[in-house]
DNA sequence: GCCACACGGTTCATTATCATCACCAACGGT
DNA sequence: ACCGTTGGTGATGATAATGAACCGTGTGGC
């Protein structure tokens, strides 16, 4: 179905940072012909997908996608569920808590917590993450379906965030297999230079990771005797995400976390 | 467009009621061949827009519904902006308050505020009012532009929710003129036989409506003497919320509103 | 004042794409 | 063992999407 496809292509263009497209530059973005990109605006703008500033001209996402949002939080909680536990986390380690779900080539930061303390480590809701650069990423792929990984490893562009982001297949199979064992991944300054990120996987039905609860750490604060209690906390929260999504925690997962 | 359209039909039809629907299920409701709904499925899972459950088979809405809503409510704030103002209306006016906007056929519920007492109107949140039976469809199509009202009136079903429900053409274009001479819309009993609803139109750019603000109250506990002073709060809080999202009321509207 | 470019939007013949129908295998109830 | 479901597949002809060229407008530079 390419016509669906780039229907839905056009609709990935709206970001944060570009909340707002004109007719010439969404069609140049998508690298769609202008006239089927105005064709598939008017279609999606039709139901409410995309609305159009009368004046400006330019589009941006409409109520529809609300609407839709809406309906699938009611029928079948995550946001809501998720939030009350990170912030429970954020508040034990008194550091900013957060989710998020693998989505397509990044993480979707799908909830934060930030602890009430003068210094924390700020994540925006909505934010796309990485794969290789975040603990949570790292948490993710290493407990995904193999094929999942593959895909996203394949797809994903390593791209360097600070000097010490891991940016080779190679050196990211070792992060993958330390967490295995651990049970949890650790990022040091990998994505943000002056922040300690510790994952724990939340799993789905098919017993595949598919997202992940991290605690974002100033580096200073957390020491290697601060870890284990974070991460003691991180893994719990994850498992009572999992479960309370109606899920089950993936066995060889269980077996490290149960040492927590 | 029509493959677009389809496809975009499709997801309309999970619903509060029925967030999950099997194959054939779908393609019957929506009156599409099983194999280009099985296509189409295919294709919006794939960019995540549903979501396939193993076992069961069933498709229900996935999580860029989420992604994007997040986008467009953090680029461009609705919900957040209203909520606060509608509990402060729910606390003055001591009933339920909720706020609309006009999507296609139907207006969708986007705010609701509930006080804090043991009798009180429930609002869906995410729920479809239609405009004909309500004071918050009354209000937005009595202060929209004219050809998106006829369109919408054309095509309404006119049902009636209750044996006081307004059902023809006619009836409504007096109910509008009163609306417009009044600033506000009041519907006794018209959606469902105990609650009273008041509701003011909210502007977009253009200056027409797009949606109201409202509260519903029980029946009994509205009377004459009272209904001024709600009035004059959600006309207030409308004109609020309009000027929050970077808009500014009808003038119309203000010349009546500023009487309150 | 004017040129040139970029914008949003429209048109129409050409052709690739999608809808259709018949078919499978698997499951559940009678 | 049957029947009616279910989810899913495949080939073919009709349909619907495509894209180059074309408007009319507005705007920045000169």
């Amino acid at each position: 179905m390419r016509t669906v496809d780039k229907a839905l292509n056009l609709l990935e263009h709206f970001t944060i940072e570009q909340p707002e497209h004109g007719l010439s530059e969404l069609s140049r973005m998508a690298d769609v012909d202008k006239a089927t990109t105005l064709r598939m605006l008017t279609s999606l703008a039709r139901r409410g997908f995309v609305e159009q500033h009368p004046e400006s001209k330019k589009y941006r996402l409409g109520k529809a996608v609300l609407k839709l949002a809406r309906i699938r939080e009611t029928a079948f909680p995550v946001t809501s569920i998720i939030q009350p536990m990170l912030e429970r986390l954020a508040k034990e380690t008194g550091e900013t808590a957060h989710a998020s779900l693998a989505s397509g080539a990044s993480l979707l930061t799908v909830g934060v917590a930030e602890p009430q303390r003068p210094t924390r480590v700020h994540v925006d809701a909505s934010e796309s993450l990485p794969y290789h650069a975040t603990a949570s990423g790292i948490a993710t792929l290493a407990f995904a379906a193999p094929e999942i990984a593959d895909k996203i490893l394949k797809a994903a562009d390593f791209s360097a965030h600070t000097p010490d982001t891991v940016t080779s297949a190679d050196a990211l199979s070792v992060r993958f297999a330390e967490t295995r064992a651990l049970g949890y991944a650790m990022a040091i300054g990998s994505y943000d230079a002056d922040v300690i990120g510790i994952a724990a996987p939340i799993f789905d039905w098919s017993g595949h990771a598919n997202g992940a609860i991290a605690v974002a750490s100033i580096a200073t604060r957390m020491t290697p005797e601060s870890r284990p209690a974070v991460a003691r906390a991180v893994i719990q929260v994850a498992i009572a995400v999992t479960r309370a999504m109606g899920a089950e925690p993936n066995a060889d997962f269980m077996a490290v976390a149960r040492r927590y």
